[in-house]
DNA sequence: CCTTGACTTAGAGCGCGCTCGAACTCGTAT
DNA sequence: ATACGAGTTCGAGCGCGCTCTAAGTCAAGG
């Protein structure tokens, strides 16, 4: 499989395929004879695999972390099994955050259906309930 | 109220703030005799919604739409609010596509514990349900 | 042979959302 | 009077995650 295939078939550009392997997201690739890249179909497995830690908001310099232990072998699971279950915590957690968020955006939302045609709008409209608002990622000192 | 102040009871950075004046999320702040922003307390209502925006992971430039609607006064209700119902359902669609990829984790993460002191661990364990990958923000051609 | 088209590398560029630095102006406390 | 601290504007810089360009190589088809 060259790469133009890969790409049809992950959804990636060609681009974004050399660029995951320059920054370790996707293994080394075997070349062929004219130095190409060869790939065997496993590689699909293993980028939509990428692709669910993209979707759930995983940074490329974790997957990094991840694609390396991977790299190494067996010997990582249990440190990459660690990986995926703190991953998985910030997912739940930031789930129910979008939740809370919902939960004021419908109190919103209300406050404009009733106000409509009523004109008595203000925008301090709010949530009764004192929901925090919490940051997806909190800056961490120095971008 | 001075910038400082705001910066402290936001949590923003009195940086961020004018950044959110000069493109537009923020009103153009009054300013005393001095030339210095001087803020009532309203202002701290309307970045606290502002984050609940963000967090539920509209993009500035959809926010600074809906400021300016906010700007332009109680005539723009209805479009507002139908801005808020369109990001609701996209807020909403997240949560689902979260909780897919959530799924996804779990069956990873078992099949890793069940895999641990068993030796036959392989990287393409994935959901034999085929719950499709959908990415966030499906880029749209060039960025 | 020669063209075509898919590939290669190295490196520059881009859109986003800040974040910071420089150089300056005030108002207040000593 | 002066030093300070908090504010001002303008504009550059940064980290992320790609995205694209340039210049070249190679294999297969006409």
């Amino acid at each position: 499989m060259k790469i133009g295939e890969v790409a049809k078939q992950s959804g990636l550009s060609a681009h974004t395929i050399r660029y995951y392997e320059r920054i370790g997201l996707l293994p080394y690739a075997f070349r062929d004879q004219s130095g190409r890249r060869d790939y065997s179909a496993d590689i699909l497995v293993w980028i939509e695999f990428l692709g669910r830690l993209k979707a759930t908001g995983m940074t490329i310099r974790n997957m990094s972390r991840y694609a390396e232990l991977r790299e190494r072998g067996v010997t990582t699971e249990v440190e990459r099994c660690e990986l995926l279950v703190e991953h998985r915590q910030q997912v739940r957690e930031s789930v129910l955050e979008l939740q809370n968020n919902l939960l004021v955006l419908d109190t919103k939302i209300s406050n404009y259906t009733k106000s409509i045609n009523k004109d008595d709008e203000d925008d301090t409209t709010t949530c009764t309930r004192r929901i925090p608002v919490r940051t997806r990622q909190p800056r961490t000192g120095r971008n």
